[in-house]
DNA sequence: GGAATCATTCGACGAACGTCGAACGTTGGA
DNA sequence: TCCAACGTTCGACGTTCGTCGAATGATTCC
C-alpha cells in the first residue's frame, strides 16, 4: 500500500527558541544529534544504537523534530533522519555549531 | 556585620552542557539571561520585574547560578548577578551570543 | 497470505520541574 | 532597639518529563 503519510515538521518562522534549547538540554536527544552530525546522510532510528528502548528513542526523535532539530522522512517502515542544518542556522544563527562544538570539547574532555 | 557567606559558583571546567541547555530552556530564565545582557553592570533579583513571586525568581537565579550561567554577587541583603560572559564564552564558545541573538530576533519578530 | 521488521502509540510509573505562600535569617536604617 | 527590606529555604501542589513494555500499524520479504 501506499500511505503518503509524511512526518510533519514546523516551518523556520514557528521555531521556538525555548523549544529548540530544551529539545537540546537531554543527554539522549544530544547524542542523537551528535549522531547525525557524525554521519554522513540519514539514518535510521535503529541505527543509532541508542542506550534506552525504542519506544524512548521513537518519544526523543519526535521531540527534536517537533521542535525542528531533526527532519524524518518515511521509506518503507524506516525513518530516515537528518539535521535541519540549514534551517537551524537561518533561525538561530551559530547555535547548532556552538552547541555541537562545545559538545565536542566536553567529549574530547573527558576521555 | 560579617559575611563570609560568599556564594558558590562552579568551576568553568565543571560547566555541563546539557545542564546550561536545561537552565536555559526555561522562559523566564532567558528572560533574566536577556535582562543581564542588556543591563550595564550587576542587577538584583528585584529590580529584574519578573513575572513570578520573589521565590521562584530565587530559584531560577539558583538554577543559572549552579550552572555557571550567572554570577552572584552578595551586597548586605541584597544579590547582585552579573552574565559570565567570559567563562561560559571559554567553555561553549559562541553559544551565549547564538542564543542572545536568537532572543533578540525572536522579540522582534514577534512584537 | 503469512511472517518478520521497523517504528509509533498507548497507558503506566516514578522522578523532576515550576510555582506559590509562609517562615526564616540577615542586613540596614529610623 | 525595633522594624522594614531583601532574599533564601521549606513544604506543598499540580504538571511535565523520561522511561518502559505491550499493543498497534505499516511495509517488505518469502
Amino acid at each position: 500500500m501506499h500511505h503518503d503519510g509524511e512526518l510533519t515538521h514546523p516551518a523556520v518562522d514557528d521555531f521556538d527558541l525555548v523549544e529548540v534549547l530544551q529539545a537540546l538540554g537531554d543527554p539522549v536527544r544530544l547524542q542523537i544529534v551528535r549522531i547525525l552530525d557524525a554521519g554522513a546522510g540519514a539514518i535510521a532510528c535503529h541505527e543509532m544504537g541508542l542506550p534506552v528502548s525504542k519506544s524512548t528513542g521513537s518519544h526523543h526523535l519526535k521531540v527534536l523534530r517537533e521542535a525542528g532539530v531533526v527532519k524524518g522522512k518515511i521509506d518503507g517502515t524506516r525513518r530516515y533522519y537528518t539535521l535541519r542544518r540549514t534551517d537551524l542556522e537561518a533561525r538561530f544563527p551559530g547555535l547548532l555549531d556552538s552547541v555541537l562544538h562545545a559538545d565536542a570539547v566536553a567529549t574530547a574532555r573527558n576521555r
